[in-house]
DNA sequence: TTGAAAGCGCTAACAC
DNA sequence: GTGTTAGCGCTTTCAA
């Protein structure tokens, strides 16, 4: 049997409970008892048992992680291990844990979510994802639960909601309007979950920026598609089909640039000469594509640290007002874009 | 305050002992009560709690996943979302939960280990990485505390630990036979962190297969570099330095590798044209290097799998005898290696 | 087949 | 400052 705070109560001569106070390094004990009470702490090598702590104090020191569902291979995108160190550090540096969703589908992690928070598992929880009418969020907020959310919410009710997030319409907005400095007509934009709001929030900024600049929006120019990898390379197919092939890409994500980047390849379409192309996210690999990425940097490791720290602070008091917090983005011009060159246009 | 077995209890006319039953769905309760009792755990919206039962049950139904120390860069490799997504699957399998390091340096994942441990926080751990003379694995032995590692330990003395692994030797050694078999013979080994037992294990069987061959390995052409992606490019400016340059290259790492392809670009060394290369692992993002490249799978998520299988089995029963588990690797061949082509080679 | 009661290891209210 | 004691919500003997 491990040993207990009776253990050490016993070794250093005072009651439990003054070993509790000590492992709560209250004021109010005397420095010498706690000399005592750490030594005999020592000597036996005694650590916490964290489940009778949380069943007494009601807090775990625990964030519950809820990851989209990983039977699509969304996953595998290097945003998260870079979401999650973010979160991972603020955790550790305020003493908290990090507890993995599991659940392969929406159901099953709406399940592991209710379990969780009905069996204070944990003290709240981090959507890593957002997408459109998401039920889990809806509950947790039913259930006013501590949590935040990587991303925004989508319904604008929700307003009351925590929430760290990049100005994602901006950021397609002002890549839209480079390329159109650059001379682009033609922008087609691939994008990623159509259920996905960052999706939604790039859509909305591209075309604003077009019809700002007196372009109408074409349908054929909007993709989307779920894969990260075959989406990037379907959708080039789709686009370079068209009788009028787009001379800019604006793709949703980094790791789908690297699809499309090798169909075009294939194709044998030069980039950037033959075609123009800017991407989101900036994360680590982004820059050793040949040629390097144009693409915007979203700071994941913020969003993630952000995430953690405004949960905590939520927890720690509950009468925090939601928060929104805006990571700045940058975009990070590498050799993906190029002035267009006019040439043989048929008109 | 949260509905508890008591208030099952009350509703269905039960006694709370019952109600517990009745979850545990223990075969000594009539059928007519479990209705009963799961009708009102229905009607109350009940959960179980955690900790109460972790505390009763000494058992916590959740593993512990130890990262390598995340200050360095080496978690971002899409190689940790794809073993953790294979040791998920099982686990939400099983119903086990998941539980993460946050620690940044070897001295706080010690001491987290060390919690986790003898704070009962957890029922059994993987270690996602390998290393020689790992404090953290010589801890868990002693302890007697279950779990499992994927790669290996190094210390011969311990092979009474569980591990799952790719026979990293072999693969090392047939791909350098294979390089070898398309002509080449000056093939540099580009590695990983030298610590890592997987990179030690690469680099027996890659001189292994040189000196089967006949061909005394250079010291020249063996680096390594710890960061993924500078590293590659470093290792390159160093083997391309050499009077007498390689003409193939084994890379400990699909990530390394883009970098070692963006950093051959650069200096108009063509791939596989002027030199050809392999490498390790076979992550989402391999096929999408221009050229795809040549890499050696080695089923990342079966590695997870495996691990969390063999772990649980452990938990479950603490008799079963440690296992070894190897886990198949596959050679894919893409672009990036091509039989030599002689020319103006000074000798 | 079910109930009563003790106890898992800790915290916190209340005493002194 | 420190001890006593009553839980936290569940499981598990032991009785019936």
């Amino acid at each position: 049997m491990a040993v207990t705070i009776k253990d050490v109560a016993k070794i250093a001569n005072v009651a439990p409970s003054t070993v509790s106070r000590v492992i709560a390094n209250s004021p109010r004990i005397s420095e010498r008892t706690k000399e005592k009470v750490r030594e005999a702490m020592k000597e036996l090598g005694y650590h916490p048992n964290f489940n009778a702590r949380s069943l007494a104090n009601k807090s775990t020191k625990t964030l519950g992680l809820i990851m989209p569902n990983s039977a699509t291979k969304t996953f595998q995108n290097p945003f998260f291990p870079e979401v999650i160190r973010g979160i991972s550090t603020k955790a550790h540096q305020l003493e908290y844990g990090l507890y993995l969703s599991t659940g392969q589908s929406d159901d099953e992690i709406f399940e592991e979510v209710q379990d969780m928070v009905q069996g204070k598992r944990v003290d709240g929880i981090i959507l890593l994802y957002s997408k459109v009418n998401d039920k889990v969020m809806n509950y947790l907020y039913n259930e006013k639960f501590p949590f935040s959310v990587i991303g925004r919410p989508y319904d604008v009710e929700m307003k009351e909601i925590t929430y760290v997030n990049n100005d994602n319409f901006k950021a397609a907005k002002t890549v839209t309007e480079y390329l159109l400095l650059l001379g682009h007509e033609r922008i087609a934009f691939i994008g990623g979950n159509l259920e996905t709001v960052v999706t939604l929030d790039h859509m909305e900024g591209y075309k604003k920026a077009l019809t700002n600049a007196g372009i109408e929006p074409k349908k054929e120019y909007v993709v989307f598609h779920e894969e990260l990898q075959e989406g990037g390379q379907e959708a080039v197919i789709d686009l370079m089909s068209l009788s009028e092939r787009p001379t800019a890409l604006i793709v949703a994500d980094d790791i789908m640039t690297f699809g499309v980047m090798r169909m075009l390849s294939e194709m044998e379409v030069r980039v950037p000469d033959d075609i123009s192309i800017i991407s989101f996210n900036n994360v680590m690999i982004s820059e050793l594509s040949s040629p390097p990425m144009t693409t915007v940097d979203i700071n994941i490791f913020s969003l993630g640290y952000e995430a953690a720290n405004c949960l905590i602070e939520k927890i720690l008091n509950p009468e925090t007002k939601p928060k929104h917090v805006i990571i700045p983005h940058k975009m990070i011009k590498r050799q993906t874009c190029q002035r267009i060159v006019k040439r043989l246009t048929k008109q």
